[in-house]
DNA sequence: TCGGACTTACAACCAATGGTTGTGGGTGGT
DNA sequence: ACCACCCACAACCATTGGTTGTAAGTCCGA
């Protein structure tokens, strides 16, 4: 099937006849009946009945028009998604389960006219660079790791906290504790796979096992998450963390166990960077959008909870 | 931009190699090659970056990716929408502001995975002709009015009667009229424009007219209802008649008046009509809905209404 | 009844597209 | 240093898709 095919059947349909599309297109009548002959080919059917005044759509051409249009703007939106200049806001989340791509969901549902597309850079380094060529919007990031200066021209804004969750299996030691303190956990084995030593959640997770004495392994390859819950509901010894809000897709039998993590709660600092001088028209409606969800959370009862040392301030309002 | 070129892209995307890419479509790797140069070179920017074990997507080849899916699959409902054999459940409504575009969106509402399309035929005559043929699956008609006989092979089921309401400008002799009685009704002036003598809602008012002694004009060409209520709202000598249901997008400036007619309600009878054995699995899914947004109106009070004397027995438990 | 104005369809031609094969540059592992 | 593997470029060629010219059909008015 043909896009300018199918541009050349609306316009036949719109125009009621094969000349009027003809010189609308720019193009010579025979050229269009040629078009519609060849889609006409492709699909199988008749879709004009041709009479002496014009042409007008068959039982399937009215079928197929409606169709036809949603085509044609699905094509506009994916051109205009990388359209440099006016393009859908285009926002970095860290990963595609953790809260700012929850974040980034909500902000979808209240505001559904804003073009949005959401993109997972591998680490804060290609962050930058993309914030700073214009390639992103903006960014969900841990800021202020160490070794990593944030460059003159992003600003940062600390949005939200995420309290961590312990993921066990049925047989883990601590799967029928109702929560567990964060210095109980000394000893235990922590797996995270895929996080790298030099990136923002290896820095955040360097900081936390240091402070508490815990054993975080992060060896091995990434097999992708649902690896990861399959080894932990089988294997007694590993646990891992999760964010307390990831909703799990996975079977029940599997007996996989949430444990809250207390006295301090960890929590991960997010901020969104982006760039000083970046003049989307989106980027005050995001901001206002996470100002907004931040604040209600200020009325629950507050619990101490633990960032890193370079975590900076805390969000305010942040309570659980 | 060429659809051919897009579902490459996405190819290669998955793939995350040119050649791998090639092979899965059966094509040489230089024609991938070819294809996404071209791509990039329509769309203006770099898709992917080229390593040599491979091409990953860019930042902006990131955006672009879900686009493209949802441009195909676009695409490919188009294609279904008129495959012969397995294609969407097809109806035909009467147009596209009545009862029958109601009840196809409030079905839509109840069941968004049937693939649905709506068109509207000139007429009955076409309408059973599509329906034999296979082309309508199922079709919105008042059945049984004179001259029509219905085939052998079609069914028919009475699904809703529409009540009508008078719409008159704000100058009419009725504009402040709470209701109206059919039979006060006799001498003025009702323009219907657009409705052939021999179709149904012709035979429909022509009865209505003959019954009680009204004045229904349907002389010259429909030009659309927005020309109608213009009209209607300038002219203080006509009124209209309008599905008591139907939600007008109008200024309020214009202060067309609805009038309820009542002593009897005039309604407006819908079958639904089918071939006996049209196998499609969601023509049982449309009957049950139908029956079920029929039933609840039972618990109103019921008040008398009138149909054409062909209009054979009315659909159970309306009310008003 | 005939001719003019209008429609779409078909034939011939031609440039440009889009595939192929062959080859070259570049990187990473052995 | 060589080999294996990747993607890009060049040359070639069939096919596609545009053009112009013409034919066939219908409507309408003289």
């Amino acid at each position: 099937m043909d896009l300018e095919a199918v541009r050349t059947y609306v316009a036949v349909a719109e125009a009621g006849q094969f000349q009027k599309a003809a010189t609308d297109l720019a193009i010579t009548q025979q050229a269009v009946s040629k078009r519609i002959a060849g889609l006409e080919r492709d699909l199988g059917v008749r879709l004009f009945s041709r009479t002496p005044r014009g042409a007008e759509p068959t039982v399937d051409g009215q079928a197929f028009l409606p169709h036809a249009r949603e085509l044609l703007r699905a094509a506009d939106r994916a051109a205009a998604s990388v359209r440099p200049g006016s393009r859908p806001l285009r926002v970095d989340v860290i990963n595609s389960r953790g809260a700012a791509s929850r974040l980034m969901r909500a902000f979808h549902r209240a505001h559904p006219g804003v073009e949005l597309d959401i993109v997972m850079l591998l680490d804060i380094e290609s962050a930058v660079a993309a914030l700073r060529s214009g390639a992103v919007d903006a960014s969900f990031r841990a800021v202020a790791a160490p070794g990593i200066p944030l460059p003159e021209e992003l600003t940062a804004t600390r949005v939200v906290d995420e309290p961590l969750d312990l993921l066990t299996g049925p047989g883990h030691a601590l799967a029928a504790a109702r929560s567990v303190r964060l210095a109980d956990l000394a000893g235990h084995r922590i797996w995270m796979p895929g996080i790298l030593p030099g990136s923002e959640w290896g820095a955040y997770y360097a900081a936390l096992a240091a402070e508490f004495g815990l054993t975080i392994e992060s060896t091995g390859p990434n097999f992708g998450s649902d690896a990861l819950l399959d080894t932990i509901a089988d294997t007694p010894a590993l646990a891992t963390f999760m964010g307390e809000d990831t909703r799990l897709v996975w079977p029940a039998t599997y007996g996989l166990r949430r444990v809250p993590v207390t006295d301090p709660v960890p929590v991960y600092p997010h901020s969104l960077l982006q760039h000083r001088d970046n003049p989307h028209p989106a980027l005050p409606a995001l901001h206002a959008h996470l100002a907004a969800a931040a604040a209600p959370a200020a009325s629950g009862a507050w619990v101490p909870d633990w960032v890193p040392g370079w975590g900076a301030d805390r969000v305010p309002g942040r309570a659980r």
